[in-house]
DNA sequence: TAATCTCGCGCC
DNA sequence: AAAGGGCGCGAGATTA
């Protein structure tokens, strides 16, 4: 039996004791201690493990020598630790280990010491927590899903009081990387530059609590009856099966397509901005802007960098001092210069003795310093908003919240009929949100050619993922925007691309949330348009304003598509944004009517789907009764302040001429945060009971694949998944046989009860063509 | 200077 | 009186 406490394992015996620790324990929580976040390039320095509360092993690998100022490698015995480590690790195989984050220290461990302990996964604690709490740790003063932040939520429940335990080692910890000269900014914790009898204790406690946090959220999720969905149907599967391979397999970038497009969107940006500029300066009012603005933030001075600056342009022959570089200037210095206007100034500081010209040559030099050698920085919404406004004397459209006037990208799209550089400058904006989003970011931080995305399972509430994969633009149709953003909006995808003799299954499901929306609510009048294999919106538009001679048919001549398409899309705009709360208000808005036309779409909307109505009532009723909602598949989405103030104060929050006698009574602040709150939840229980089934369907069929895949012995894997697409990658010969079973297995791993999903595949080499 | 927040825009 | 959901990213403003 071993005793409660924690060990560093720096000797022969006490590894040992880790070793029969090991042996004798079932679940085992386990956490790696890196010099790096990065799980391809970094070393492990040591490894810790808990098989029981209150009980930690932290074996370290390796340890920061303050002479060498380097990690050095541990020995036992003068045996190498990382061969120990390694040895030590494949005890862990056919264990039920318990992780936070396994997916950093699963590929770290399985890169740097070639031991897989994925498949012996048994949960992860993050996902654990995410799964019976959706927000985790929330409030709790840090990353929500933070295994400190977690900890202290449930402190009470796991009798730690970890809150002042855990702030007063944060500092010990910080304190003492500080004295060996490491750094603890948020994007460099150099945790590895700690003393090893601080490291030891900080890992050990951690494995301790990851146990803890485990053993406790173990019992609510059976109190939650989600035991199956989060071991069997959805939650560890995902992760284990697709979520860690896709972050693990990354996606190859086609480099020198990368290079020559950086070349070519760097000089249009440059083209694009001179132009702006051309146009802007051929204004006298705009010059003369430059002028006053230049003067104005650099007024005339004999010292600092004004005179700094003159010393410079007039090439004074004056000294500099060693240290700064800069211009002697004081009066000794000064006197040695032979008689001239600029020697008189320097020493009186009376701008009398300047040129007109000179004086504001300086400060229109430092000014465009400022801006990068241009006259102003087409980068700033601020200048280019005095521009617009003060100068030209543009009307605003809208405010900022402080009530500054905007000028956002609808105000340059107002005026860019009438302003030339206002269409230069739409092109440019569009153009560098490109550059920096996309082609910086894949050429500054690809590896080897590959880039890594990540996909945060535990990243939404509704069990979409978090990634940065996410908003990668879609391509657009030629005539949709100036052909020079077409082409930089579509090359974004063909970035990414399949490896020599490999292809992609680029599958996408065809209007995945409006067919959960028509199996969820159970209105006939919504399945029936895809079981007729109708047009979605153009059923909705029919329905709702009840037009008649026209058909949502595809195929007949009076398709509402081609004969109204304007019809067509506005119940684009309205078909989900209803279901899910919207109102007349914000309808009219997007859509440009009044509120009178909006009101009547909305009214027609319900009307004309009559069970869709009653479905958002009785979802709605029963959050009020019950504070939280489930979907389809079982997941739950948790609103408990919906249920306490309905509980409190009934609906009268929602009805205005109420909502006065109830401001008496609270205060008008809390009233109406009370209100956003309520109204949210009523929403959110609608949004979420489609979106989340929706990432359910797509993320059960990835797992599927991804087993037919190792079932047929095809070396192939789901390499992306962006909401409702997946993008498989697999050899080139086996194009047609995947692309056959992953469109089984996507319209029927989940059935929806009244509807058949859709979901049919390309075959693409990038991550463009299949689209 | 670095971390954090807010805004506006991209995607579904 | 206030009036659709879920995200991530860059840039600028603000705070420590």
């Amino acid at each position: 039996m071993i005793e409660k406490k924690y060990y560093t394992v720096t000797d022969r015996a006490t590894l040992e004791l880790l070793v029969q620790h090991i042996k004798e324990s079932e679940y085992i929580a386990y956490d790696t201690e890196t010099n790096s976040l990065n799980v391809r390039k970094g070393k492990i320095i040591g490894f810790s493990v808990s098989g029981d509360e209150g009980i930690g092993f932290y074996m370290p690998t390796m340890v920061w020598d303050r002479n060498k100022e380097e990690l050095v490698e541990c020995e036992i015995d003068g045996h190498g630790c990382h061969a120990l480590a390694k040895k030590t690790l494949s005890l862990l195989h056919g264990k039920k280990l318990i992780m936070h984050n396994a997916s950093f220290d699963g590929r770290f461990t399985k890169n740097f010491y070639g031991e897989d302990l994925i498949p012996s996964l048994h949960a992860d604690t993050a996902l654990l927590v995410h799964t019976v709490k959706e927000e985790g740790a929330f409030g709790f003063g840090g990353k929500p899903f933070g295994l400190k932040e977690i900890a202290i939520m449930v402190q009470r429940e796991i009798g730690l009081d970890i809150e002042t335990k855990a702030n007063e080692e944060q500092l010990i910890l910080k304190e003492n990387i500080k004295r060996n000269g490491g750094s603890i900014t948020k994007t460099n914790y150099e945790i590895y530059k700690a003393d090893l009898n601080i490291l030891s204790e900080y890992a050990a406690a951690d494995t301790d609590l990851t146990l803890r946090i485990f053993n406790h959220f173990s019992k609510v999720l059976i109190e939650e009856n989600l035991v199956d969905f989060f071991y069997v149907d959805e939650v560890m599967p995902i992760y284990k099966e697709v979520t860690i391979p896709m972050e693990e397999f990354g996606v190859k970038v086609d480099l020198d397509l990368l290079q020559k497009t950086k070349i070519d969107i760097e000089a249009d940006l440059l083209k694009h901005s001179k132009l702006v500029a051309e146009e802007l300066l051929k204004i006298d009012d705009v010059r003369a802007w430059v002028i006053q603005t230049a003067v104005a933030s650099y007024p005339c001075n004999n010292k600092g960098t004004y005179a700094q600056k003159l010393c410079d342009l007039e090439s004074i022959d004056l000294p500099k001092s060693d240290k700064s570089n800069k211009y002697v200037l004081n009066k000794a210095s000064l006197l040695t210069l032979p008689e001239s206007a600029i020697k008189d100034f320097l020493i009186s500081g009376d701008e009398k003795f300047l040129p007109q010209n000179t004086r504001l040559k300086v400060s229109l030099e430092l000014w465009k310093e400022e801006n990068e050698g241009k006259f102003f920085n087409i980068q700033s919404k601020d200048q280019l908003g005095k521009i617009a406004f003060d100068v030209l004397g543009v009307t605003p459209l809208s405010s900022t919240t402080k009530g500054k006037a905007q000028f956002d990208d609808d105000m340059i799209e107002s005026i860019s009929k009438d302003h030339p550089w206002a269409e230069n400058l739409r092109v440019y904006n569009k153009l560098l949100k490109v550059k920096s989003t996309y082609v910086d970011r894949f050429f500054d931080r690809h590896e080897d050619g590959r880039y890594y995305f990540y996909f945060k399972q535990n990243g939404t509430v509704s069990g979409r993922y978090g990634s940065d994969m996410q908003q990668l633009p879609k391509p657009k149709e030629d005539g949709e925007a100036a052909p020079i953003i077409v082409h930089y909006n579509n090359v974004v995808r063909a970035f990414l691309i399949a490896e020599e003799g490999r292809i992609l299954i680029d599958c996408d499901y065809e209007s995945l949330e409006p067919h959960c929306f028509a199996s969820v609510t159970g209105d006939e009048n919504l399945r029936e348009i895809f079981n007729k294999n109708h047009d979605f919106y153009s059923t909705v538009a029919i329905r709702t304003e009840k037009l008649e001679g026209v058909s949502a048919d595809k195929k007949a001549d009076n398709f509402l598509k081609k004969v109204d398409p304007v019809r067509r899309n506005r119940a684009k705009a309205y078909s989900l944004g209803i279901a899910y709360g919207m109102e007349s208000f914000a309808l009219s808005k997007t859509l440009d009517i009044s509120q009178k036309e909006a009101d009547v779409l909305v009214k027609g909307y319900l009307d004309g789907f009559p069970d869709l109505k009653r479905w958002r009532e009785e979802s709605r009723k029963f959050v009020k009764e019950h504070g939280y909602i489930s979907n389809k598949v079982g997941r739950i989405r948790h609103l408990p302040s919906v249920k306490k103030i309905h509980d409190l104060m009934g609906d009268a929050i929602l009805d205005w001429r109420a909502r006065k006698d109830l401001e008496d009574q609270y205060g008008r602040e809390q009233v109406t945060n009370v209100y956003r709150d309520y109204r949210n939840g009523l929403n959110n229980c609608l949004n979420y009971q489609l979106q989340s089934l929706a990432a359910a369907v797509v993320n059960r069929a990835a797992v599927a694949i991804n087993r037919e895949l190792i079932k047929r012995g095809i070396d192939g894997r789901v390499q992306a998944q962006v909401h409702d697409q997946l993008v498989v990658n697999v050899p080139e010969e086996y194009a047609h046989e995947v692309a056959e079973f992953v469109q089984d297995l996507m319209e029927n791993t989940t059935k929806l009860e009244g509807v058949t999903l859709k979901a049919p595949p390309a075959i693409a080499k990038n991550f463009r063509d299949g689209h």
